[in-house]
DNA sequence: GTCTATATTTGGATAGAC
DNA sequence: GTCTATCCAAATATAGAC
């Protein structure tokens, strides 16, 4: 017998370092922020010089990308594992609640990839194609609690970036925001009932 | 007669050209985002080297500062034309309407002013005192209207917010969330007026 | 007050030795 | 793959002549 036939050892190390090198670019964003990180900073946390990068990534926007999908995967699978009870209200609670804490946990990730801060960055197509993943399962998952026209969408995403965005602007690592969630969608399912329910009336 | 006893022309055209140089930043950072903001492009518009406008502005936080002050005072400005009817409802969506128009209309000046986001830079006492001043005049409007409780006040500004940003981020220019100001302003205001009773019908 | 020239800093990115 | 050395660009800010 020859030795075995070549268990790919370099690209598991080679995959290896660069969750490594994303690993401590989150840690950099989180506590510097989002404009923050610099290649020479990113590299010396993880013990390289900043050349060696290019290693692994092909540009700084690559490893935001890579950042960016990270965040991505995060989202669908935290997402499926919210459960619904079929009860309209508190399907909606719940999956607002998630969107909401999923945002304000990290609120470097929010800003990459729901505000667009960063200059010259744009996620790849690849990329990109989770971000929308993520949003189709989000208006699936609105539709079964019985909502599809696109103003009442509108106004509920209104309120759960608004939500979040005072949550983090204002007073990050608390709650003062984001405990108003179930109060929020109590006001907002009876409002959109009640227009529904006139309109029905309207046009039958 | 002698000349006219020195009606300081040098000081009064120096107050001109700070003025110019501040239009042409705001010019600068409507068409190219506040984060570009270059001395360089800022002196090259009004004509100048970027080593002048060190005769106006000690510093480039300077010039955020002046700008800063210069949103506040517009902000005080124009709520103060925003008329009252005593009707509540008519009011609070008078005001929402006017709050959320002033900051859509100029997505930069809401990115300096509401939005913390140039790092390095805060707003000096005397310019932040015009900001705090323009908190306070809110909170006066909402108590007429019979807003008080941190609680409802809080979730208000979290839909005028989401509406802002929704607005700026999602659709600029145009009107997809700003023109569901009004029926938010329902929404929220059957909301509040039926915690507010039966509060009060706890209490008693 | 305005200019030229320059200091200083800080990035991202590349070349080429090892 | 990693390094040293370097390039290149952009930006704020200062010094000193005029």
């Amino acid at each position: 017998m020859l030795d075995i036939p070549n268990r790919d050892r370099r690209t598991e190390r080679r995959k290896a370092t660069r969750e490594e090198i994303l690993d401590a670019a989150w840690e950099l964003v989180r506590s510097n922020g989002l404009a923050a990180l610099s290649l020479r900073d990113l590299a010396h946390v993880v013990g390289l010089k900043a050349p060696s990068l290019y290693s692994y990534f092909d540009s700084k926007n690559a490893i935001f990308d890579a950042m960016f999908a990270q965040g991505g995967r995060a989202y669908l699978e935290q997402e499926a594992l919210v459960e619904s009870t079929g009860d309209p209200l508190t399907d909606l609670k719940a999956g607002m609640r998630f969107f909401i804490e999923f945002c304000t946990s990290d609120p470097a990730r929010y800003q990459l990839m729901f505000q667009r801060t960063i200059p010259g960055f744009e996620p790849s197509p690849a990329t990109f194609a989770i971000a929308i993943e993520g949003l189709d399962r989000l208006r699936a998952r609105l539709a079964r609690i019985g909502l599809t026209d696109q103003r009442s969408l509108d106004l509920l995403t209104a309120i759960g970036t608004g939500i979040t965005d005072q949550q983090i602007s204002n007073d990050p690592g608390s709650d003062r925001w984001t405990r108003l969630v179930d109060e929020a969608m109590e006001m907002y399912f009876a409002h959109a009932s009640e227009t529904t329910i006139r309109t029905n009336r309207g046009t039958t």
